[in-house]
DNA sequence: CAGAGAGCAGACAGACCTGTCTACTCAACC
DNA sequence: GGTTGAGTAGACAGGTCTGTCTGCTCTCTG
């Protein structure tokens, strides 16, 4: 049962690959994909530039890998989280909770999809892992909402979106730390009120 | 009374400015500020390289320029449209109104100063103008609450904006035409909500 | 011990970017 | 008609970017 390909999440030094990954999601993260070279990236990883080149095969494919990493992430904190909820009803706040705890963190600079898509041209590699971010999003709260009953999950989908996105983004343009619980807050109120009628 | 100031605004060719301005805003906004280069923005606008330099000094001033404009023509526009309507509530559905005619063109990229952001070092230029930009909106919203009577004018601005940003975020990403509908629907709920309490 | 695979260090090519500088044109105005 | 200001065209410097390539050093495994 047990194969012998090696734990890297737990022991021995990272290889290349995944301290290139760490500081590309890092640098890309912090300072945007333009403004950050491929040297700052190995000086940050530690590793020659070769590596890179050998792993990746050019910038564009790490930048999909920096982008798919934090969709899978995103995905894992998530899913996990609503493990903590029972209902429906709970679990659609629950996204909400995991939200105002997630932009309340030091290091949160906003929506990595948005940002990497603002200085991408359209059709590239950042539009394809956005969608399928976006597409993701969507559907899990589209799909609590009909199971919380509700007469048109997509409206309240759709109107719980507005306020995830608009979270995001004011707490990275206002620097404001209220701003993940009034998201919550005002979920709430939509939720409650889509349940109501 | 009649100076001599040529109205450029309405007849004659354009100044060099004028045709630089243009030209930065359309590209930049299109495509991002890194990804655009001089000469790309003089080529576009039919001028010399010098002409650049000299009305301007540098790209980041450009930049300047570019943004303080979009902040300026937006204030104007959401100003404009809010003559239209009489009371303080309508007032504030009005700024709805306007975002979703907005979102609505087909030259709709997102927020300009969110998208500069993206790509930009803290505490540079970009993030002079987008405060500004910033605190006009939410001035406005939170006086327009006020105006209206509400309890509590700031955390009806608060919800104001995450709807308002939660728009501009989901056109931009997921290309769906309803989004400035349902902001504007989902911001009458929350005004009313407020009014009613 | 021998060999192989992975990684390191760094030079280099070629493109592109910002910003400067020179030399020329043209129109307005006193 | 001469001067001045604004603009044009384009070469050029100096830096930075991505991506390639060569040669060396580990470390693990058979």
């Amino acid at each position: 049962m047990a194969t012998m390909t090696p734990d890297t999440s737990t022991l021995a030094k990272p290889t290349a690959r995944e301290r290139l990954l760490a500081a590309a999601d890092e640098l890309f993260y912090d300072e945007g994909i333009h403004t950050v070279g491929i040297d700052r990236i190995i000086e940050h990883a530690g590793v020659a530039k070769a590596s890179l080149y050998n792993t990746f095969g050019s910038k564009d494919e790490l930048v999909r890998a920096y982008l798919t990493g934090r969709h899978e992430s995103r995905q894992r904190r998530i899913t996990t989280r609503l493990e903590d909820y029972d209902t429906p009803r709970a679990k659609l706040l629950g996204v909400f909770d995991s939200l105002r705890d997630y932009v309340a963190l030091p290091t949160f600079r906003g929506c990595a999809f948005a940002n990497a898509s603002a200085e991408s041209q359209p059709g590239g590699v950042v539009d394809e892992v956005s969608t399928s971010n976006r597409t993701w999003t969507r559907d899990l709260l589209t799909d609590l909402a009909r199971e919380a009953g509700v007469a048109d999950p997509d409206a309240l989908a759709q109107q719980l979106i507005l306020i995830y996105d608009g979270a995001i983004t004011g707490v990275r343009m206002d620097h404001r730390a209220d701003i993940g619980a009034a998201a919550r807050a005002t979920a709430e109120i939509l939720v409650d009120r889509a349940l109501a009628s």
